[in-house]
DNA sequence: CTAAGATAGTTTTATATGCAACTATCTAAA
DNA sequence: TTTAGATAGTTGCATATAAAACTATCTTAG
């Protein structure tokens, strides 16, 4: 039996960084946030775990703790609390007492906080749907579905007895 | 005529996070950087930017300019200067000057450096596959679609004569 | 009741990184 | 030439944040 003639072809073992879709992750959501973050940053002097938390409660209803929050966003406990802190002191929340277990505090948006949240919704969606006008209808719904899978995949979604968070922007 | 009768229906004033694109992004990048971590941080010491221009180098083939580097990846060029002063320290990638422009230097893979690159290829795409492994053939077509889409759209392409890059993981 | 361990939240520490200032070099225009 | 401005790369500084240590409280087992 002959040897194949040797032909080189397409090399498994190269990758190409921009085909690779954890850079390519890295570097969507990284530009993506720059864009966000003229909303609630620039104008308002929010960060990422701020909104989060504005977010959550605002979308929540009311009386979240602050574990809750960073178990469903998924950010750091400790960058929560620091974020708590900011937000309070701005006024925009505000912590009540729980008399069945002192550890914790329910956190809830104060009516300042509630306006803030509102008044961010608009140009925040707006700014999602320009960077989604590229996608026809019926690609932006197979881009979330996807998305949703691989969350779940990745044991992403919010079950709330889930494991500690590995924390991002 | 008659003023419609008041029924609140669907709030177009709420944001469900978890529905919000740029925040499922952040949250699955972060998520799938960390699944990757193991394989270039945990086992061989190297971080997203390290990981970068070895990766840029050794699929480009090779020589080019840190400030090439920072471009088609996105990085900032302060964050590919500190990476390449530690690569150049582990012996990884070596540094060529250029007569014609004594500013600028040409780096490039050395034996070793081509060697981890090499290395690090199979594990990786073998983690990119399990993350994708949820979706069938045509989702991941599809997805990668649209992301290309989006890249585009947000003028993400690498295109060489670009924009200072914001940097991210 | 007491002790051991778990949990909520805070704070300290170390590290990563964007920004801006800086050096050195190149280019273009007077 | 000389000078002004651009560019490649480095470094100092400030900030953000993950990890770990810590405090206070709760729970459970003895």
């Amino acid at each position: 039996m002959a040897v194949n003639p040797v032909k080189p072809g397409p090399r498994v073992t190269d990758l190409d960084l921009f085909k690779f879709m954890p850079f390519r992750l890295n570097r969507l959501a990284a530009e993506v946030s720059t864009a966000l973050a003229t909303e609630y940053a620039d104008r308002y002097g929010l960060d990422i775990p701020g909104w989060r938390i504005l977010a959550t409660l605002g979308f929540h209803g009311d009386a979240c703790t602050a574990q809750y929050i960073a178990r469903c966003t998924r950010t750091h406990k400790s960058t929560i609390s620091r974020a708590v802190t900011m937000l309070l002191g701005r006024g925009l929340i505000e912590r009540l007492e729980n008399a069945e277990d002192r550890r914790e505090f329910r956190l809830r948006l104060t009516d300042d906080g509630r306006a803030l949240y509102r008044a961010l919704i608009p140009p925040l969606l707006r700014r999602e749907a320009e960077i989604l006008s590229c996608l026809t209808e019926r690609e932006r719904i197979d881009f979330a579905i996807a998305l949703s899978k691989i969350e779940r995949h990745l044991d992403l979604v919010q079950d709330l007895g889930s494991k500690p968070p590995a924390d991002a922007g």
